[in-house]
DNA sequence: GAAGAGAGCGCC
DNA sequence: AAAGGGCGCTCTCTTC
């Protein structure tokens, strides 16, 4: 599919290409003549002598950038976001800034390339370009790499995203917690907000970007425009001298943005945690995106069709029964206990509450209750994104946008459908590819053990060193209540045998790497504020240097301004002064959250390096859990590497863990949750079991 | 009619 | 005075 029209007389007259126009195969390139103007190449024979260049120069980096449409129309999400299939991307463009250093900063030369992507005798050029051992640079590298991997190119060997950078670099900085405790009137809050909203959206951009680092951009007016353009570009239509020059100047900012990133990441010792885990898992991340996971749409359509089912039914007989027309609506829940009397049972402080926490609480007082619950989970599955017909792709996939460092401790999010937050019931609709299983591999406990060593707690690691650290920790605690037999049982046993005492270790332990109060975790183990307060106190006795180390943590992360992990990952704070109980706990949280996601990341990018030897990959990053897909017959081999990779490298960071993984291969036929692979079925079950007993007792009184 | 706040659900 | 870290997403109800 030669695509080489003749192209119009613009592209023909203009200075690139004239600049272009004979080659000597071979011999030395001169620097000069490559350097003079931006190069459109578009034969073979260009393709060569850039690929002759770029290996003649001693190159310091590379930036690069590609222009790209879609072959299918996009999903509205809102008024300005839409959301493409990447796998319908179709790339046009590819930019390349080659740069040659000089004697000095300044004094450097940059040879600029435009490579016309339709033409498929000319990519060999772009994958010996990329493959070279120098620094690939762009801006937001994610739809670059698809239209690399849609080429069937690979990626560069090594790769810089500005964009990603520059999300380090604004870590926390934005959060809208900072937003709500701003005095002053309403209107003049909600403007600050809608400012603060919009730097952040172009804070990151490309364009902003350079102004913060005072690079000039040199089409940054007509940047909507041109991408704009590209979006329309019809397949046999030339490209404009403009559209070649636009292509040009993002590849060039990027290369020289890149040195300037380098030197802040000095400045922010974030250089090491950038070359050895952020810029590779770019990759990786864009890998899984790239991947999606498969939808079984029979079994889809199904449990649509079932859950719809029983909603109609336990609706109509909430309005019948009770004359509850919409749960969802506080006011009528407001109105109906109120009838009943029942109002004041809902109360918190101020307000009522009918969060599904508390009707299950309270479900004997009612027979409605149960009803309410029963509505709201089938109405919330009805009204998953992951079930809509939208996000799928043409072959089947779904393809969620995956932002790395989504969130402000550097942990990954998901949207669009958020794959990530999925209700486990439905995990069971995403299968393998044919022929394939999938596997899940997951971390024991991993945050206790991350605390334990990134606060250097001995006694904490020694517990998840044991095993089970919250059976151990309540073997320590409930000593003096606990058997001489209970006092030496396995982690295992124990976990069985004294289900309540390692619950309320676990909650105390989570309870105090959240930051939580006495209030707090009375209202979790459902004791009074009294005992809570006793319990904590003890609780923390176990861990003197953890609990050391915990004031300091929160008091020189709030004076130095950031809060770090063990590769120097930080999460800023958005103002200085006296930190509040919400930035205290957080400088507590962050070590550890974010710890485990770089640990995470880290064990990510090796895992997608060794699974290419077993057509093996990563489907979903589940914060402390590997879903991969592989062929059926590779499926315990890829979960032993996965095991064994995910605890050598949680080691490598901290030597003096001795962690376990849970390794779920039982039933690889679909995603679900330690093999239960029919939850779904279960829990209608359980829902027609509940509507029957309703029927026939309405059927008795009556 | 659109947009935002608040409540509430789900996930780790 | 309130006091659980990190998210995405939907629904209701109010406001402009």
């Amino acid at each position: 599919m030669n695509l080489l029209p003749i192209w119009s007389d613009r592209v023909a007259k203009s200075k690139a290409v004239e600049t272009c126009t004979s080659f000597n195969l071979g011999l030395r390139k001169s620097r000069n003549y490559y350097a003079a103007d931006c190069n459109f190449v578009e034969t073979p024979e260009q393709a060569q002598g850039m690929l002759e260049l770029a290996q003649q120069r001693p190159l310091s980096h590379i930036g690069f950038d590609t222009e790209f449409r879609y072959g299918r129309p996009g999903i509205r999400i809102d008024k300005s976001k839409i959301r493409f299939d990447p796998l319908s991307i179709e790339p046009l463009l590819m930019s390349l800034a080659l740069v040659e250093p000089g004697r000095d900063d300044r004094d450097f030369r940059l040879y600029s390339f435009v490579v016309d992507l339709r033409n498929p005798d000319l990519w060999f050029a772009i994958k010996g370009i990329l493959s070279l051992p120098v620094p690939c640079c762009a801006h937001f590298a994610k739809n670059e790499l698809f239209c690399l991997w849609k080429l069937g190119l690979p990626e560069p060997r090594m790769l810089w995203d500005t964009f990603i950078f520059e999300k380090l670099l604004s870590l926390g900085r934005h959060h809208h917690k900072y937003n709500l405790s701003r005095e002053s009137d309403d209107s003049e809050l909600v403007k600050v907000k809608e400012q603060a909203e919009e730097k952040r959206e172009f804070g990151l951009s490309l364009v902003a970007t350079c102004q913060r680092y005072g690079v000039a951009h040199g089409m940054e007016g007509e940047k909507k425009r041109l991408q704009d353009s590209f979006l329309a570009h019809h397949d046999d239509m030339p490209f404009s001298a403009e559209q070649i020059r636009y292509a040009a100047e993002d590849a060039k900012v990027a290369s020289i943005l890149y040195p300037l990133q380098i030197q802040k990441a000095v400045e922010h010792s974030l250089l090491r945690h950038c070359e050895t885990v952020e810029m590779d898992w770019v990759v990786t991340n864009a890998r899984i995106e790239w991947e999606g996971v498969r939808i079984d749409l029979k079994k889809r359509d199904d449990a649509i069709h079932r859950i719809s089912t029983n909603l109609k039914v336990l609706k109509h007989h909430l309005v019948h029964q009770h004359g509850i027309a919409n749960s969802q609506s506080h006011k009528q829940l407001r109105d109906f206990f109120s009838r009943h009397g029942l109002l004041e049972q809902f109360r918190n402080a101020d307000k009522f509450s009918f969060s599904r926490e508390n009707l299950k609480e309270k479900q004997s007082l009612h027979p409605a209750i149960p009803l309410i619950r029963a509505v709201r989970r089938s109405s919330d599955l009805l009204s998953e994104k992951f079930l809509s017909p939208d996000f799928i792709g043409i072959d089947g996939r779904i393809r969620p946008e995956h932002k790395q460092l989504g969130a402000d401790t550097g942990r990954q999010t998901s949207c669009w459908p958020n794959l990530l937050g999925l209700d486990r019931i439905l995990r069971p609709l995403v299968v393998p590819a044919e022929g394939c299983g999938i596997g899940e591999v997951d971390w024991s406990q991993v945050e206790a053990g991350i605390a334990g060593a990134v606060y250097e707690d001995e006694a904490l690691i020694q517990m998840f060193n044991s095993g089970d650290v919250y059976s151990s920790m309540a073997q320590l605690f409930f000593k003096d209540e606990l058997s001489a037999e209970d006092l030496t049982i396995e982690g295992k046993e124990f976990k069985t045998k004294h289900k309540s005492l390692r619950n309320q270790m676990k909650t105390c332990t989570l309870g105090m790497l959240y930051g939580m109060t006495p209030s707090g975790l009375a209202r979790q183990l459902g004791t009074t504020k009294a005992k809570a307060t006793r319990l904590q106190k003890r609780f923390m006795k176990m861990f003197p240097q953890l609990q050391n180390a915990l004031l300091e943590a929160s008091q020189f992360g709030a004076i130095r301004g950031y809060a770090n992990t063990i590769s120097g990952l930080k999460r800023y704070r958005g103002r200085s002064g006296k930190s509040i109980h919400w930035e205290k706990n957080w400088l507590i949280n962050h070590p550890v959250q974010g710890s485990a996601a770089v640990v995470f990341k880290a064990t990510g990018n090796r895992l997608r390096k060794l699974y290419t030897q077993y057509d093996a990959r990563i489907i979903i990053p589940l914060h402390d859990a590997f879903i991969f897909e592989t062929r059926v017959e590779c499926l315990k081999e890829v979960a032993e590497l996965t095991a064994q990779v995910m605890c050598h490298t949680l080691q490598e960071y901290f030597p003096v863990l001795r962690p376990l993984v849970e390794v779920n291969i039982t039933r690889s036929d679909c995603w679900n949750k330690d093999g239960n692979a029919d939850e779904l079925e279960r829990w209608i079950t359980s829902l027609n079991e509940l509507m029957e007993v309703r029927l026939s007792s309405d059927a008795e009184a009556e």
